[in-house]
Parts: C-alpha cells; structure tokens; sequence
RNA sequence: GCUAUCAGCCGGGUUAUCGUUCCAGUUUUUAACUGGAGAGGAAAGUCCGGACAGUGCAGGGCAACACACCGGGUAAUAACCGGUUAUUUGUCGCCUUCGACUUGCUUCCCGAUUAAAAUCGGGACAAGCACGGUGACAAAUAGAGAAAGUGCCACAGAAAAUUACCACCGCCGCAUUGUUAUACUUCGACAAGCUCAGUAUGACAAUGCGGCGGCCAGGGUGAAAACGUGAGGUAAGAGCUCACGGGUUUUUGCAGCAAUGCAUAAAUUGGGUAAACCUUGUGUACUGAAAUGCCACGUAUAUCAGCGCUUGAGGGCGGCCCGCCCAAUGCUGAAGGGUAGGCAGAUAGAUUUUGCCAGUAAUGGCAAAGCCAGAUAAAUGAUAACCGAACCCGCCUUCGCCAAGGCUACGGUGGGUGAACAGAAUCCGGCUUACAGGCUGAUAGCUUUU
RNA sequence: UGACUUAUAGUUCAAUGGACAAGAAUGCUUCACUACGGAUGAAGUGAUGAGGGUUCGAAUCCUUCUAAGUCAA
C-alpha cells in the first residue's frame, strides 16, 4: 500500500470539527505568500484528545487540511467554490513530503489555507504556489524540531 | 426567405488517469475493493403565498398591516389564467374638414394696445408639408371612492376652486362741461334791449368720483381656468335658450355568468392629486429549520443591583385599553461561567416521467411506469486528448444580377475561437432578476414564386 | 440559512410630512495678502447608488435591481 503511494483526501485528512478551528485561529501561527495565508498549529495532545485520535484511525496521515476563499473578494459561490476546488486538487496532489517528515518526526500539524488574491487563477498558479507552501511548510517543522 | 415583438423549449458530448459524498454488496470489518447514484432554469433575489414546527387559542373595543374591475383556478396567494376599461408605445391604413381634437407659414376680418406702425389674442378662408386626429392589430402598465370630509397645487396669473379684483352694464348721489327753458340784473358791453354776458333753478347729454347691484362672458399666465363651436337673447352678459357635439350619472332594450359594450331616453356640466391624510368593503395570532424534539458532554442551586411574596412583582396578552385567569426556593437586569458533538426534523412528495381526456388558458381528472442529490468549514472536481452547435477569415464552384471591372445565395474545403448565466443547504407554488447560442409557434411588415 | 437597515460634493452632515438656486463645514485647486510659510479673504469643484412608474413636477412617494452594513443558537 505504501508503495502504491496513492493520492487521496477523504473525510478523515479534512479540517471539520469547529472546535479545533476557533480554536487555531485564535492560538494559530500564521505567515503570507501570495496568494495564501497559511494558518498552523500542533494541537495539543490533551486537549484536542479524545476526538481526534478517533477520528484518524488509520494513523497514515497526520494532517488536518481547510481551505477557505473570502466573500469579500469573490461574491458568486461559483468562484468561491472554483477556487477551493483548485486548491484542494493541488494540496491532495503534493502534500506527501510534508507528511513525510511529521511521520519522521512523530508530530501532527493542523493547517488552513486562505486564499487572499483578488482574482480566479488558473490551475497552473495554484500549482506552483502551492508547492512553495509546502516547501516553506516542511522547513519550520525541521526547525521546529531543531 | 428576412426583420421586429411576444410566448414556449433546449442550454455540450466521448475517452483516459487521479480524486470526492451517499447507498448497496463482498472481504482479511481501526480499512479496502466492486457496483449504482450525485445541481438548475434560474439552485440566485427573498418580493408574495403555503406545507411543517414551536408558543398561544374566555371575550370585547381601538390601533396596525395588506388588498380592492369581472370571472375562473388553487393547499394558498395582490403577485397565476382568461376577459374588460383607461393610458402609453410601436406597426399599418384613412383624414386634414361639417365637427367637441391639433398646428406654423401666406391672405382677410374683429378686439386689445399705440400718435402710428409693429406686436398680442380670437375667428374665417385655401393649399402643401410637418404635427395632429381617427380606426385596426400587438405589447406594456394601471384599476373601489375626488358627488363624505381635510390638506396640497411652487413660479406665473385678476383668480388654483365655488370667492374676491380690473374691465363691462344698470340704478342712486355729488362735481365739472355743453345745450335748452324760466326767473333775475350788483358790476359790465352797446345799436339801450323780450340783445349779449352773468347768476339761480329744472330737463337732457357727456366725463369723473363714490355707493348698491348684475356678473363669470373679456383679462396675454399656466401642467391645469369653471363643457366646446355657432346662433338667439340681454342694460351688459352668462347652458340663460336653441342647434350640433364632448363628459358624468341613471332608466329601458339587446349581447354577455359578470365587469362591460352597443342603442335609447332623462338629468347634469362637477379641475387634479387617494404610489397625501382618509372613507367604504374584505382579510390577517406571533415566531421561523440557527424553528423544534431527543441523546451525550459540561458549568455557578455561586456574585452584585432592583422589585415582590395574597394589600399581588410578574405572566398568559404578542401594539394598547377593558375584562378574565395563573401566580411565589419568584421575576428582571449586570458582569461572568459552561457547551457549541450526535441523531431526528431531512428528502415518498400539493412527487417525477409518459400517454389519454376536460378546459382558450391557469389548472384538473384517469392510467401506467419509477424512486431521482442529501452535503454540514459544506460532496458533485482536476488534468489531457478527441468530437463538436455556433461565429470569424481565406480559397473553389456555380444559381442569380451586371455598366463585363465585379458582387453573391447554396454547397465544398482549409485555418482560428471553443460554450452563456450560474452551485442545492427544510420542502413546494408563483413572481422578479442574470443568461453565449440554438429550436418551435403566433402576430405584423417587406420581398420572391405560384 | 433566516430577519432587517442604510445609500446625497473627496470626507462628515443638511435639506425632508412634494416645487425656490441641492446647501453647510472640511478637504483639494487657483488667486490675493507675506521676504517665506501659516492664518485670513475671494473664486472654482456635484450622474442625490442604478432602472422603471405615480404626479403638472420626485433627493423625497411606489416598485425592481446594485452596493455596504447589522442582528441571531
């Protein structure tokens, strides 16, 4: 299975409990690149307990994703839905790496992903922003174990 | 065939790889695999109406809100369907005069003004154009009451609603002037008088001023001026009367279920505004799925302030009053503390598709077949290739036109662009708004052929 | 998702229950004053958010959109 290394983003890697939402925005660390802001945080062991070890039972990911576009910018649900659509396509297709390192490392990360442009992108900007993301993501984890 | 308007309908497809939500099945059941299903005509705006849920459900009055031609239809609706009336717009036809409507140039007449002309207002006449009028058709919008009452109608104008002003006319009074009759002679003229002149009184006429009355006909304005035009009539005028017309209300007859239309007769001549207040009639409990019920977790039955405990705080009671009922470990507020997970609601229903029948239609009835999204930081996607409706450009062919230079329908071919508006959130019905392109139908116009 | 509110010069506000010239402050531009600057004085600067309707006449009344904002378990 490991071999296979498939591409998935089911239910278990996406960020849904409101709870741990509030909860890393209001304690999150966060930096720009544009188009995004990226929203992090470890979650605490205690007191994110219960609910997330049940929730990610199969113990392969340690990511908990959300991607969210601004009514203020885009007004039609068609492009807010677009362009979450872009980002989740290019996130599930490169996040691998990362959770490489936090399966090394025996850490969980829980990241949201704000898109901040003012206009749609293509597939191919989303792409190659994203990868960026990802890199500058893997280095504060390794500096955080640092 | 083309154009315009209106109405209805459709609104990309295939393959590959990777992924997502739900359901069913299988297996080695912390998971994976297989199969199936997975946005719209507007899912949008939230402008109306319901279903559903909770609270409430002695009663009366006031207030508030909504609606208002007629008929039909519906679970329900002012927002549907059909008809009707009015207004506006568009197309086409007719007319330009006998007329209530409309308009400028040229000619004539009348009136106002003026020293005169010019100018302004009204009327007549003839011709052309614009404008306008009228009829048919289509579309859009609107629809109780202005004759119950109140308010408002800037500027301009005499006046903005039943009334005053100017002007006009009648009567009375006063003043002045003129004519005439009678009487008189203080002072005068002279031809010495029954003359002229002067004074007084009376009559008539004109002018001016004042009063009383007639009066809505004239008064350049204005969006709107007290029915229009003509004639009679009058002191002057006036629907005061008459003729021809316009409007309103009512009677009768015919058509229609009705609104209403046509005809007829009588009365009447009234400004507009109710998307100003209002009057009349009809209707309306309030709150909305973050409703609501259940399960799990957790906290503070603590603190402060105010009121009240049968002499009644407060609540039912929603905006108010009367009235009735309930009411004590209570009610209200402040600052804080906790939770923010799951299930139901929630997808089988005013249901979908097809066919038939009734109806102009909205809609209704019957039969058969079917189950057709159900997410919750929120699924239905990404990438690539091909096909593609439609559009643009080039070339070829030729029907047709032709001034023989060319233009060009249809067709063929090559290249390019490559689907618009837009994403369910409890569910339905209607409306509104956005929408590339295409199809169908109706109406009107133009053109061609028969 | 539901229930609501408001839109007037660059900015902050008037006008309002219908009609006058759509105004005030401030800002900006120009000129004057000053050796220069400030202060002061003068002048200039508007699609009443958009479309349609009612009316003789809409910033105002009715209606449909657009934008901004508020509330909630």
């Amino acid at each position: 299975m490991e071999n296979k290394q498939r591409y998935t983003l089911g239910k278990t890697e996406r960020l849904k409990s409101r709870k741990t939402i509030d909860g890393l925005f209001k304690n999150g660390k966060s930096f720009s690149l544009f188009p995004f802001r990226v929203v992090y945080r470890y979650p605490e062991a205690s007191a994110s307990g219960p609910l997330q070890t049940e929730n990610t039972g199969s113990r392969s990911f340690r990511i908990q994703a959300g991607f969210n576009v601004s009514k203020r910018y885009f007004k039609k649900a068609v492009d807010r839905n677009r362009i979450k659509r872009l980002m989740k396509e290019s996130y599930r297709l490169q996040k691998q790496p990362l959770n490489d390192i936090l399966e090394a490392t025996e850490k969980k990360i829980v990241v949201f992903f704000i898109f901040t442009g003012n206009e749609i992108p293509d597939y191919k900007q989303v792409f190659e922003k994203m990868t960026d993301v990802i890199k500058r993501l893997q280095k504060i984890v390794n500096a955080k174990e640092a």
